[in-house]
DNA sequence: ATGTCGATTCCCT
DNA sequence: GGGAATCGACATA
């Protein structure tokens, strides 16, 4: 649920099944949440452990808010949890496509010019594909996605698309494992992910 | 001014 | 399962 997002450990859990609109521009995009990780205030992983900058100074916002980082030449999302000022958010890892499949696959071939048509799970099967799909990007790095109703059409521009976040319809099964890609606390079973569902992203590290 | 280092993705073996 | 691509943020001088 949405009104579970005092701490990044439960949250991270809590959010698979819901879902990730994007609207006011062009077709709605919606997916349901199918991965997550939590980083923790404490947790050497989270970008706002060292203290705050620039970059990531949006995870220091209010529970609910978007933190939005890029890395290489990927953008990542997340969503800002526990009492503001405290460092803490949830990876979006990965969404099943519900709505607006042909605008998302769109934004994916329009963002990796000379790659591959994104087919199949590659449209939104990792952090940084499912921010092509939606197009998330850094304008989105501190906005609320926690909305009372509806957003409304105007928010600052017109043409810019508003994302938010819907509470889950059903409550998925839950799967953790340790997280993917990180150099620090490796072992940590901060990842959540809906099992058997195919828009999960790669497999972590297997046990040695 | 310069060096390091990724919460990734894609391509290859 | 490994490595390159590639670039901005950050730390150090």
């Amino acid at each position: 649920m949405l009104d579970h997002l005092g701490d990044a450990a439960g949250a991270a859990p809590a959010l698979l099944g819901c879902r990730l609109v994007r609207t006011g521009d062009g077709p709605r995009r919606v997916g349901v949440i199918v991965e997550t990780e939590a980083y923790p205030p404490d947790d050497p992983a989270c970008h706002a452990y060292g203290g705050r900058t620039a970059r990531n100074a949006a995870m220091f916002g209010p529970a609910g808010s978007a933190y939005v980082y890029r890395i290489h030449r990927s953008t990542c999302l997340n969503v800002v949890t526990g009492p503001a000022g405290s460092g803490q958010a949830v990876l979006i890892r990965a969404i099943e496509p519900l709505e607006g499949l042909d605008v998302m696959r769109a934004a994916r071939e329009l963002a990796t010019v000379g790659n591959a048509i994104p087919d199949g799970t590659a449209l939104t099967n990792g952090p940084g594909k499912l921010c092509q799909a939606l197009d998330v990007g850094l304008e989105h790095d501190g906005v609320p996605l926690i909305r009372r109703r509806a957003p409304r059409s105007a928010s600052a521009s017109p043409s810019a698309g508003v994302l938010y976040l819907m509470p889950a319809l059903d409550r998925p099964d839950v799967a953790c494992s340790p997280r993917i890609g990180i150099s620090r606390a490796r072992d940590a079973p901060l990842r959540f992910f809906v099992p058997g569902n195919p828009y999960v992203s790669g497999r972590p590290r297997r046990a040695s």
